[in-house]
DNA sequence: GATGAATGAGGATTCATTCAT
DNA sequence: TATGAATGAATCCTCATTCAT
């Protein structure tokens, strides 16, 4: 059988299957994030790309595949706008440049992609969460991680593990708070999380060398 | 909010009927933990009722009302069982004794009424919070509030606002986190909520009678 | 918890339901005939019952529950109506009259219940025969079982087996020509099924007491 | 049947259309075998072809017509691979070996060719069978019915053709049985559709040279 | 010819809600 | 009140078939 080349599944696509592809995720994050994942549905994505139902199971098996990849092409994009954002931080880096940095690069990707967010906060259910939000979860998870373990490189992993998912509890809550405000009070709530963060993590980093002084008043808002 | 959809009987309802209503609730609360509000069906709920469809709709209105009702009773029994836990505190009270008994007070709530986290990480949309849900936060959100107005008798209340939002979402990201783990982990990330807020709310409170020195030493986690 | 005594499943029924579930089934039955089993959609079921979907899905779960259900309903019939007609048999019976008494109960049955043939050629596919059918077909062929038994107590269980098999296969082949004819074509069909029957047990048969003679005279058509 | 409606064609076919159609027809055979005709999709044998679905309607106009193609090259096939083995007998033949050889035959071309099976016990429905089936059907049935013409030279047509149509469902019947078991089981199961089919013609060909003595012996199984 | 995309009606099933008893 | 029945639109998904490239 030399001729039938397309047997195995490498999906010889063509480029106006791609753009479909594109179009329909498009039209599944603005679904998802008007009415979340659980309530949206598949036809309602269809329509909203201005395509047939069948359309959209020509390139998706099912509902969680959409946002699994959807997911994928979110992280995707992160790292390439924000490339090393996330990537280990010089030790000497001030703790305070290194969290606002980072925290005001996560705004602002998910202010540009505001189905980051609807995917983060899972289809619901503690404990049976669906495997796109836990994958999503996960990579973030891992990622703060690693960014931990170049200011805390003492730190016994199990901790700095946790302290990771603290950190982006916090992230997502505030996050929460940060898109449901406009404007100044947007930007407050911007500055709160950073502060939250940064007092978090100031022991733990201050002790790398001895606690410098004077860290307290550095952080003491304002405001 | 005197004027819920569900009350406008007049008054004196039967035993029977309230006990019915238990029913529902008890039945509600249990498939919202199992299967999340948006994929729980008033029919599964009355089942696990042990009453039929038509019963369920005799009491309340829809879905959605089923929620809100569920919410304020867990709000009544909230401020019932813990009663003072949010009143206003002696200002004197030390930072770390305060959160660590709120904390802990809220985390047992929680664990006792396990639909308390579905209903407040709900079902939903960033901006398009459902009732029930907006009611919950709201209310927690105000009872935070007039706490940190007794520690912070001088803040601008915008701020005191805010701040209470923030340690909220905090507190309910750390839930998630706390819900997640049993044992020896759990207990790690209630000291890590604990200390989240703590060092949060540390400096705010501080300055109530300028920065008592010190501060820095009690919260640091030796862990 | 003393008042909910309809917690558990026996399904207090009303005679409306009742009503409606032999409804169905007549509908059932209707749509099974003209298209198969295979091709037989609920929605076009709950159609021809005049209800809508949903009602159908309150009395089955799903496709396959009708057709057990109907397989089951027609199980019974069969042994209300036919009752004793394939109940061991006076050994002393003539086998032409045992035959012949069987075939026309059975065809009778199967034309006054034309999904019976439905239902028993399954949904295709040999040896991936769904549920129902194979139900059908094992009672079926244990009464034949049973009956042979009592016509050669002294054969292997094996062959009786075997032999039951090779009678219903037998039949089901008939009918189907059966069913495929009118008037007097039809009624020389049954005559034909009769006749390769008791020739297939004749010898089986025979042996009992000693091969009786002129059995092969008796047989032999004239048609 | 000279104007099958993929054969349109200025006749002249290019090879390469024609290995196309092999293996489409190849593909459609597997996948009937495996779901059934009524469940198998186009789209599924175009796949197991390795082709697109748009390749597949370039050759057929429609899945029946993909089974109708099939059927007539099965009958062909079998004319050829079995060529005279039903064409007229030497009447004096032995019944058993005539039958013997036919059955044999028969079963091991249908295990040669599972479809076979799948397509005569088709998808569908008595009374209103489909055309590959009737097709399959008709023809096995008059070159059986030649077969017996041979044999009984100066049976009325009619019972001959009658004759014809009980032994196709004999077979049929036996050849699902023989299909659903193996090994010893299997070879028991060929024995008795042979023994059915001998019993069953023994005496019309007996009537043609006045019936021989002792033929009752002959076919009494030990077994 | 060949491909993959596109269609849209249809299939099974669910569910919030209403109704008759 | 309480019940089970009834509804019908909506869900996810499939499939025979057609179309643009």
């Amino acid at each position: 059988m030399p001729d039938n080349p397309q047997k195995e599944q490498p999906r010889r696509r063509q480029a106006r299957g791609e753009r479909r592809i594109a179009q329909l995720l498009e039209a599944a994050a603005s679904v998802f994030c008007t009415t979340g994942y659980t309530a949206a549905s598949t036809n309602a994505i269809a329509r909203e790309a201005g395509v047939s139902p069948g359309t959209l199971y020509q390139f998706f098996p099912n509902k969680e595949a959409i946002a699994i990849e959807l997911g994928d092409r979110l992280m995707h994009e992160m790292r390439e706008a924000y490339g090393e954002a996330l990537a280990p931080v010089d030790p000497a880096t001030p703790l305070e440049e290194a969290v606002g940095a980072a925290v005001d690069r996560f705004i602002a990707f998910n202010c540009d992609h505001p189905v980051f967010f609807a995917l983060m906060h899972g289809p619901d259910i503690p404990g049976r969460i669906a495997e796109e939000h836990d994958a999503l979860h996960a990579t973030l998870a891992s990622r703060i991680e690693g960014l931990l373990f170049s200011l805390l490189p003492d730190a016994p992993p199990a901790d700095v593990t946790r302290t990771a998912h603290v950190c982006l509890g916090v992230y997502k809550a505030g996050l929460e708070l940060v898109l449901a405000h406009e404007g100044a009070g947007r930007d407050a709530y911007i500055q709160e999380i950073k502060h939250v963060l940064i007092r978090y993590l100031e022991p733990l980093v201050g002790d790398r060398l001895g606690a410098p002084e004077g860290t307290d008043t550095a952080t003491t808002r304002t405001a």
